[in-house]
DNA sequence: TACTTCTGACAATGCTTCATGTCAACATTC
DNA sequence: GAATGTTGACATGAAGCATTGTCAGAAGTA
């Protein structure tokens, strides 16, 4: 006898596969939290509230979700990995040149936050208010960004020499200066033009490296 | 008869007025939000543990604080204060150097960042997560602050032109750049001595003053 | 048709928090 | 020492939340 312990049969409904529904939710759900945790932040939302904006219940968020974090979590990762192909992709398009690949990066960069501001809040804000851990994930991903941006500027100009100059931390605050421009920019309502933040951010790029590249023949 | 509407009569306590004991127990309340805020976060202190922490009870909690939220803007607004006042006055003692008046200013901003690293949270975390009320607080503070940046450079360096730059969008990337920079090397904890972040922080300043220069110098 | 699984609505539990209120013990003044 | 303001410990109540459980009906299968 097997009535014990026997599994129930899972099976089509409404023509769809068990796995397939199950990944329908999921996404229902990964688009309900973009959408309250993009706009009112992790804290401000209840999972009641990522229920009834998924149009699911309860019992379906914890079948894919262990908690609240962990939601955020997985929206958050994706974003991050969303953001980052775009931003790939168009600076291979324009290999080779390094000051179109800047510029076009960073314009691909501003462009994905205009067209979804939500994203902003979950990538800036409220990841690092939310635990240790979250805000471990996040420093990573700042790191591996400003390590890109190190790689990136240490290929196309080899002759540069640092100089006294910390790489390091002149990739971190590069990245915050994007960062930071980035969200008054949102939250300013996106005053102004894609190209002009495109432009005064490349402006701070390019800047550091005039600087490297004069001390560098000085020293030379 | 005057025994329905009489108020009682505030008197000395242990030798104190009422009005001394109130502000010692308000400057408790301070502490004990600067200490959990600055080590937990806004979101992970309930009011009963700032209590314990103070050392007093709710009922005083709520003498001096509408709530958790007004006791946060109260910490927020008194570090900001007591940054930009220890880094002004570093600023003028060097007068009229403008470089070692960056330098300096920046040197005692990282400086008061080490001495307390409490309040790099306060300051940059967690003030972004609480109420769309803080984060217009913050905004102000770091708006002030690229404001003060823009000014001070203008002022050293009248013959700059911006040559198609947006002073406002570089000075908002400044800034980040050395919040991202503080950020980092506090969570690090330190990692780096204080003179590197400072000189780093600098070189990007610098950078961009040269950049102008050299852009103005081309124009004219 | 008979049976089983799937789904959504909602109840229930147990916990935590904010905010206010109560009360007895204590300190001070008269 | 009597009267009264002050203090701290604790109680209370209302609300919100995460999480689990129940159940009837809809949808699929045989």
């Amino acid at each position: 006898m097997e009535s014990l312990d026997e599994k129930p049969k899972r099976r089509t409904f409404k023509g769809l596969a068990p796995e397939v529904r199950q990944r329908e939710r999921h996404e229902r759900f990964m688009e309900a939290g973009l959408a309250l945790y993009g706009t009112r932040g992790y804290h401000g939302v209840t999972v009641k509230e990522l229920c009834s904006e998924a149009k699911l219940t309860e019992r379906y968020f914890y079948e894919s979700f262990k908690d609240r974090e962990a939601l955020f979590g997985a929206v958050y990762q994706r974003q991050v990995e969303q953001l980052r192909e775009r931003v790939l992709a168009v600076i291979r398009r324009h290999l080779p040149d390094p000051r179109a690949m800047a510029r076009a990066g960073l314009e691909t960069f501003f462009q994905g936050l205009r067209e979804d501001p939500r994203c902003a809040r979950i990538l800036f804000v409220d990841v690092l208010s939310i635990s240790p851990a979250m805000t471990e994930q996040s420093r990573q991903v700042t790191s591996g960004l400003s390590g890109f941006l190190l790689q990136f500027t240490q290929a196309l100009y080899p002759q540069l020499r640092a100089q006294g100059l910390d790489p390091e931390i002149v990739a971190t605050g590069l990245v915050g200066a994007c960062i930071n421009v980035a969200m008054h920019w949102v939250y300013g309502g996106f005053a102004q033009p894609v190209e002009a933040v495109r432009d005064n951010c490349y402006a701070l790029f390019e800047a550091m490296i005039l600087t490297w590249s004069v001390k560098a023949s000085k020293a030379g």
